[in-house]
DNA sequence: GTCTATAAAATGATAGAC
DNA sequence: GTCTATCATTTTATAGAC
């Protein structure tokens, strides 16, 4: 079975141009995101294993068939909150965020403004984990979890420089990136799995160390060739 | 209901002074253990969400039935899977590795062995990730993880140093340890995800980078102190 | 587009023969 | 201790009324 030809086959990815493809009416794609949003509260809340489409359902308020009638399967819907997940990154991406002017600063900046939220979204970050590794795992999904993370990675890379008009610059951002997520991740499973506080700060601390020395290395060896 | 006090009465830990607790002879815990094997196997192969007792059984070479003899529950099947590993964890700890003398070289050596084992065991750190998850989301085994993170902390801890009678040193290779945990955790992921070689290859070189670094300061912290 | 009702298959677990 | 056979639910998915 096809799975990458099925996941076309249901509302999700219904071309617009050929009229009205049931599903794309405005009450339609309502419901059709309710009920991915009903996933996503589900998964944060019960794990992967608790997670039925019956329970999927009840919690987007609607009945089971409705739920089989805009995803042909578990698994597409699956991809679709993975596909949600992505676009809210999308959003974020654009979104103005007050940092420091010094590249530097803004680092240090970014990964503690991370570490806060990481610590009061315990379950979300776990959900996001899990859903990663079932894209991973399920055939013709790996390429979402490939975007996931270049969104992240972009995510991150270009804060580091308020102006990332410059080709080299932001190259170096999205190595910074690469590694503060690294980092991040790690202490994601890390501090939920040790559950000591003071532990992980040292940690984060040590991270910030790290991440300032990084670019600094980066920014070295740039202008040396300039 | 209790799932400790549950995951207390299967053969597992069937108490050996009261005479022989039904699994506890020869065959028994060899059946035991390769009933544990087999659903190993079965996660590296298919994943969470593919795992079904009937596949664990069958990984195993074993009828369902003998399955649910040694494992009142799936559930306390899987914490068993996770105790396994923990104690194979337990092993590596003990065993020599050929290491170089110099502690900043040593932490060199280690991040790339770890490189060249996670590149070459793709299905096994994934299922061990998910293992982890699955335990931070059953109540009552959140004990498991912070555990088997522990173990992989002394793992790489106490291989920094190879005298660690030092209280000072174990605490500096522990930190290190954290700090190495957190990146390799983190490159696992990424690297899996974004399937571009060159550019985790370039992370691992940083990584070492930032070790190094990190060792550096915290034993020229401790010297200033002497 | 959403519902009730139900089919069809799979799953965790048990009874009891050997 | 391991097996065959089976139960009781649960799960994904569909048919068809409204």
């Amino acid at each position: 079975m096809n799975k990458a030809a099925d996941a076309a086959t249901d509302r999700s990815s219904a071309d617009a141009s050929r009229g009205r493809p049931a599903g794309a009416t405005r009450k339609g794609v309502e419901t059709r995101l309710r009920i991915i949003r009903g996933a996503r509260e589900a998964l944060e809340e019960g794990g992967m294993e608790a997670l039925t489409t019956r329970r999927i359902a009840a919690s987007a308020g609607v009945k089971l068939a409705t739920l089989h009638y805009y995803f042909d399967s578990k698994e597409s819907l699956l991809i679709a909150v993975l596909e949600d997940l992505l676009a809210e990154m999308d959003t974020a991406y654009r979104q103005e965020v007050a940092l420091p002017p010094a590249p530097e600063d803004r680092v240090e900046a970014l990964i503690r403004t991370s570490w806060r939220y990481i610590q009061r979204t315990r379950n979300k970050q776990i959900a996001q984990t899990e859903l990663t590794l079932y894209a991973l795992r399920t055939k013709g999904s790996e390429w979402l979890a490939a975007r996931q993370y270049n969104a992240y990675i972009d995510f991150y890379g270009h804060l580091v420089f308020e102006d990332d008009s410059d080709d080299e610059l932001r190259r170096i951002g999205r190595a910074v990136g690469r590694q503060m997520l690294i980092g991040i991740d790690g202490i994601i499973l890390q501090s939920y799995a040790l559950q000591d506080l003071t532990a992980s700060n040292a940690d984060i601390e040590a991270l910030i160390v790290a991440m300032r020395g990084y670019l600094r290395r980066l920014l070295a060896e740039r202008d040396k060739h300039l």
